[in-house]
RNA sequence: UCCGCCCUGGUGUAAUGGCAGCACGCCGGCCUUUGGAGCCGUGCAGUAUAGGUUCGAAUCCUAUGGGCGGAG
């Protein structure tokens, strides 16, 4: 087959690349250059996407001899993933934004090019597995290594994307094994730390990042009974969940540590709580997708739906969950129409889970799985403290 | 003006004559292809001020300053 690697100048992808050639393929090495000025993106190899990283796949390219190009999707990523990125802020939400690259970047821009130009698969380094079905349908499976499991993050594939990827180091049992490996091959990323934070954010800074790119206006902090407890300088560059940089002077009369249970755009106002506080047991998402065929036995009522594992973040435990379908949200609501953003069309996925789930914002993405295999996702849009459902959830995976 | 109670890190508190501790917060580290969370740390930071008693004072005494309540 003819294949198309996306070197990031990490690791993973370097081994990828290799085991491609190994196998036979021929393969070319891509590496994306998304933003237009990489001087202000992050350096130290913190990212993926630096000079550095650039350099980095080359050199990996190069001792494999195979051709090496720098793909410019800049002004994709400037519009699909940092523009977005804001959009949803100013909007009170929580973006995922390495999701939104996976679906509109790596898997959409990156893979139209590649077919076009006659290659039969992309591959990358996620640690994930396509396994086919009896019918030679493509299933999302986790990694083998479930500590470095990254099927999460590609929980937004469908099927069609699906067909056309290749995980070469998916099925390996350890990140530890893919480092050896690498420096057997005397690949000079061998020891390169994990990429981790915003790729695009130099100095992992978020809310200064936003400071001058939404309007920032000082509000009010208040506790889950109205009292006003301190003062921010703008409510969007919260989220739920979060605890640190409150700037409340007065600890809670308990002792206990407080978190962000809420945030309104348009009052302007953080609410802060109690850990129990944050704890919600109902999920509504928007831009459902299916990893594939959506699943035949789903319903549109709790009664009806599907027993799963959801799972609300890349490394977060499953949680055994209930999901049914909603109804199909066509247009945008006309209250939300003047807000930035907003809830954009797509069929609606209701989620009860057993186990409480903690810290959920709206704009994350939950992936809904069956043991180890992705079925599908939504992106979250309202959470609830109570289920929906009434009868219990089976709770054994598969 | 008089009487009584009170004042300990940024915040809330513990220690009633014997090593000023805990919590929240902040800072740093770990973890992590998102936000957060979580975990770790001998990390940061305090006895309102000035005297006195005592081997030893946050603690007892005196004065001053500040706060609260009551007679006015």
């Amino acid at each position: 087959m003819r294949v198309l690697v996306a070197m990031s100048g990490g690791v993973d992808s370097a081994v990828a690349a290799a085991r491609a050639v190994d196998a036979g393929h021929e393969v070319v090495g891509v590496h994306l250059a998304l933003s237009r000025m990489p001087g202000t993106l992050r350096t130290g190899s913190r990212g993926c996407c630096t000079i550095e990283d650039s350099r980095d796949a080359h050199r990996v390219a190069g001792m494999l001899g195979i051709p090496f190009y720098v793909w410019d999707f800049s002004e994709r990523f400037k519009e699909d993933i940092v523009d977005d990125f804001i959009a949803e802020y100013a909007a009170g939400r929580t973006p995922n934004p390495c999701m939104r690259c996976n679906e509109r970047i790596k898997f959409a821009a990156l893979l139209d090019r590649a077919l076009a130009l006659g290659f039969d698969r992309i591959a990358t380094g996620h640690y994930a597995e396509v396994i086919r079905d009896a019918e030679g349908r493509p299933e999302l499976h986790r990694g083998e290594d479930l500590l470095k499991d990254q099927s999460y993050v590609l929980g937004v594939l469908t099927g069609d994307q699906l067909e056309h990827c290749y995980f070469p180091i998916g099925a390996t049992a350890s990140k530890a094994e893919v480092r050896a490996e690498a420096a057997e091959r005397g690949f000079p990323v061998a020891n390169k730390p994990d990429s981790y934070d915003i790729c695009f954010i130099p100095d992992g800074d978020t809310k200064a990042w936003l400071s001058d790119k939404i309007s920032m206006r000082p509000g009010l902090i208040k506790d889950e009974e109205g009292a006003v407890l301190g003062e921010h300088d703008g409510a969007m560059t919260y989220t739920i969940g979060q605890r640190k940089g409150l700037g409340i002077e007065k600890p809670a009369a308990d002792g206990r540590p407080r978190f962000v249970t809420g945030l309104d755009p348009e009052s302007n106002t953080v609410t802060v709580g109690s850990r129990e506080d944050l704890t919600v047991h109902h999920l509504t998402g928007i831009r459902t997708s299916w990893s594939g065929p959506a699943p035949s036995d789903i319903g549109d009522t709790a009664e009806t739906g599907i027993d799963c594992e959801v799972q609300i973040r890349a490394h977060a435990d499953p949680v055994p969950a209930r999901a049914w379908l909603g109804e199909v949200i066509a247009e945008v609501p006309a209250h939300e129409a003047d807000v930035p953003a907003a809830r954009p069309a797509g069929q609606l996925l209701h989620v009860d889970v057993a186990e409480a789930l903690s810290g959920v914002a709206p704009g994350q993405t939950m992936v809904i799985y069956r043991g180890t295999r992705v079925l599908g996702q939504a992106t979250i849009d309202v959470t609830a403290k109570d289920r929906l459902g009434e009868g219990a959830i089976a709770t054994a995976t598969v």
